[in-house]
RNA sequence: GCGCCCGUAGCUCAGCUGGUAGAGCACUCGGCUUUUAACCGAUUGGUCGUGCGUUCGAGUCGCACCGGGCGCACCA
C-alpha cells in the first residue's frame, strides 16, 4: 500500500516544509507557468551541442521532480515528453532561493528558468537562474531504484503507477493511437459514429448477464447495455448506411486477465455488404492498427510472434474441428450423434441443448486455443447465432465469422439477419430459454423487430473487443494493463 | 463461484523447528562537493492485512474473514 494515512511521518515532514514556504511568502500551489520548451524539444534542438559547452539561449521548463543529486545541485525534471536535467548552482542562483531548494521534495512540480548547457558527463541541462514551485507533493513516491511493482498497489493507485512506470503511460498512448486509427479508418470510408443508449429496458444483442440499475423518477429498473448491436441496426433501418460506435459495454461476469466488468467495444454496421466483404475490411483495419501502434504487422505477444499479414486464414468451423479432433461434424446429423462424439472427446456439454451448441462446445474446447496466428473461423451453427443471416448454401449454418489470434477471440462478424419474421422466431426462441432460466439468453426486443419490419437492406456487421486488440498489439498480459482504472474491490476498514 | 499462492517500514525485501522486529533505499540532521552522490556519519520510522484461538509466549501454528495474483468456471 502507498502512503495514505494522515499521520505518516513522511507526510508530516512535507507539510512542515509547505508551511515554511508559506511563511516565506512562497505560494506552493500557483496558477500557471509560461513554458517555452518541453524536455524532448530541448533534447532534439541541442542534440549536437558538445559536452562541457553552454549557450546563451534562455528557456523555461516545467515538470515533476523525480530525482535529485548533490543536495539539489542536479535535478531530474520530467514532463510528458521526457527528462531534462536542472543544474542548480550557487553561482547562478541568489542566496535566498538557493536555501529554499531544501524545502523541495521529490515529487514536487517545478518550473525553472535558465540557459542551456551540456555537462562534462554529457547530460543536457538547464543552468537554472530562478525557479518556482508549481505544486507541492505531500506523499512520498516509491523508491526509484526498487521501483513500484506490487500489482495490487499499482492498480489501486494507478496515478503512482503512471509516474513510476513509463511503460504504463506508453501503453495508454498506444491505446489512444489504436482507437484514433480505427476511427480514422472508418470515418474515411464514410462511416458515421453515432452514440446509442447505455441505459436500456432490456439488455440484448449478446449472451451475457447485465448490470441492473434504477431510475428514480420513472421508478424503473434499467439495464446497462451488453452490446450496441440492436440500436446500431435500428440506425441502418433509419437510413444510415454505414454506422459504428466505440463505446463502453458492461457485462456482469467474472473478472480475469481477459475480462473487466466494463470494457470497450467497436461495433460497425455497413449496408449492402456480406461477411466475405467484411472479413476483407476487418483484416485491413486490424493490420493498419497494428502497424500504427506496433510499427509492423508482426507483433510479439508474450514471447510469441503474431503475424498480422494479409490475408488471414479462413477455415470453416467444422473443418477446424476436423483438423484437430478428426471428428466430421457434418456426418453427424442429429443431436444425439454429435453429443456422443463430443462426450468421447471429453468435451463438457453443460448448457448445450442443441446440435449447434455441441459443435460450438467442441470447437471452443479443442480448436480455439490452437489458433495462434490470425485466423477467421467461418460458418457457425445457427442455434448460437440468433441475429445472423442463414448461410446461402449450407443448411443449419449462418454466415458468421470470428477472428482468433493467440487462441483468443478478437472479433465477431456476420451477414446480418434482415428477415423480420425469421428474426422474430429466433428471438422468441431465445426468450423462451430465458424464461426457462437461462440468464444469458436474449430477451425479446419487440421494438427492434418492429424496426426490422419496416425493411432493412442486406448488411454486414462486426464487433471488436478494443481492450483485447490493444492487449495483443501492446504485449499486455492482463486486460487491466490496458484499462486506466480497472475494476477493484474496495478495501473496507 | 472453485483451487493454489501471496499480504512484514514510504518502496523493495529478509525474518529458521514459536522466544519481545531486521536490511537496503527513501526521510530528518550533520559532513563533503562549482559537474553527478545510487557518497560518508548519525538518527528516525512497524496495531507484521483483520479477528478469534492454541501457548508461559504468535510475524511464525490453527480457524474464520478482508484484499490481491495465477489457473479453472462464466464470458468478450
Amino acid at each position: 500500500m502507498t502512503a495514505e494515512s494522515e499521520g505518516t511521518r513522511l507526510r508530516q515532514e512535507r507539510i512542515r516544509k509547505l508551511e515554511t514556504m508559506k511563511e516565506q511568502g512562497i505560494n506552493p500551489f500557483p496558477y500557471s507557468f509560461a513554458r517555452t520548451h518541453k524536455a524532448e524539444d530541448l533534447q532534439t534542438k541541442y542534440k549536437d551541442l558538445p559536452n562541457d559547452t553552454e549557450t546563451e539561449d534562455e528557456v523555461r521548463v516545467c515538470g515533476r521532480v523525480l530525482n535529485e543529486r548533490n543536495t539539489w545541485m542536479f535535478v531530474d525534471l520530467y514532463d510528458d515528453s521526457g527528462k531534462i536535467q536542472l543544474f542548480c548552482h550557487k553561482q547562478n542562483i541568489a542566496e535566498e532561493p538557493l536555501k529554499q531548494l531544501r524545502l523541495l521534495d521529490k515529487g514536487d512540480f517545478l518550473g525553472a528558468t535558465g540557459t542551456i548547457r551540456r555537462t562534462k558527463q554529457g547530460e543536457l541541462s538547464v543552468k537554472v537562474t530562478s525557479y518556482q514551485i508549481l505544486g507541492k507533493s505531500l506523499l512520498p513516491l516509491p523508491d526509484s531504484w526498487d521501483g513500484f511493482t506490487d500489482v495490487e498497489a499499482r492498480y489501486r493507485h494507478r496515478y503512482v503507477d503512471m509516474i513510476m512506470n513509463p511503460a504504463v503511460r506508453e501503453t495508454f498512448k498506444k491505446r489512444s493511437i489504436a482507437i484514433r486509427t480505427i476511427r480514422d479508418f472508418l470515418d474515411s470510408r464514410g462511416c458515421l459514429e453515432i452514440e446509442t443508449p447505455v441505459l436500456q429496458v432490456e439488455a440484448g444483442g449478446a449472451d451475457a448477464r447485465p448490470f441492473i440499475t434504477h431510475h428514480n423518477t420513472l421508478d424503473l429498473d434499467l439495464y446497462l447495455r451488453i452490446a450496441t448491436e440492436l440500436h446500431l441496426k435500428r440506425l441502418i433501418v433509419g437510413g444510415f448506411e454505414r454506422v459504428y460506435e466505440i463505446g463502453r459495454i458492461f457485462r456482469n461476469e467474472g473478472i480475469s486477465t481477459r475480462h473487466n466488468p466494463e470494457f470497450t467495444m467497436l461495433e460497425m454496421y455497413w449496408a449492402y455488404g456480406d461477411y466475405n466483404e467484411l472479413m476483407d475490411l476487418a483484416e485491413e483495419m486490424i493490420v493498419e492498427t497494428a502497424a500504427k501502434v506496433a510499427g509492423s504487422a508482426k507483433v510479439t505477444y508474450q514471447g510469441v510472434e503474431i503475424d498480422f499479414q494479409r490475408p488471414f486464414k479462413r477455415i470453416r468451423m467444422v473443418d477446424a474441428i476436423k483438423a484437430v479432433t478428426g471428428v466430421d461434424c457434418e456426418a453427424l446429423k442429429t443431436f444425439d450423434e454429435i453429443k456422443k462424439a463430443a462426450q468421447e472427446l471429453g468435451v463438457d456439454l453443460k448448457g448445450c441443448d442443441s446440435r449447434g451448441h455441441v459443435i460450438n462446445a467442441i470447437f471452443e474446447d479443442k480448436a480455439e486455443s490452437t489458433l495462434i496466428q490470425p485466423t477467421f473461423i467461418i460458418d457457425y451453427p445457427v442455434e448460437i447465432s440468433p441475429l445472423t443471416k442463414p448461410h446461402r448454401t449450407n443448411e443449419g449454418e449462418v454466415e458468421r465469422f470470428e477472428l482468433f489470434a493467440y487462441g483468443r477471440e478478437l472479433a465477431n462478424g456476420y451477414s446480418e439477419l434482415t428477415d423480420p419474421l425469421d428474426q422474430r422466431r429466433r428471438l422468441e426462441d431465445q426468450a423462451a430459454k430465458k424464461a426457462a432460466g437461462n440468464e444469458e439468453a436474449m430477451p425479446l426486443d419487440l421494438d427492434f423487430i418492429n424496426a426490422m419490419e419496416y425493411g432493412m437492406p442486406p448488411t454486414m456487421g462486426i464487433g471488436i473487443g478494443i481492450d483485447r486488440l490493444v492487449m495483443l498489439i501492446t504485449d499486455s498480459a492482463s486486460i487491466r494493463d490496458v484499462i486506466a482504472f480497472p475494476t477493484m474491490k474496495p478495501i473496507i476498514k
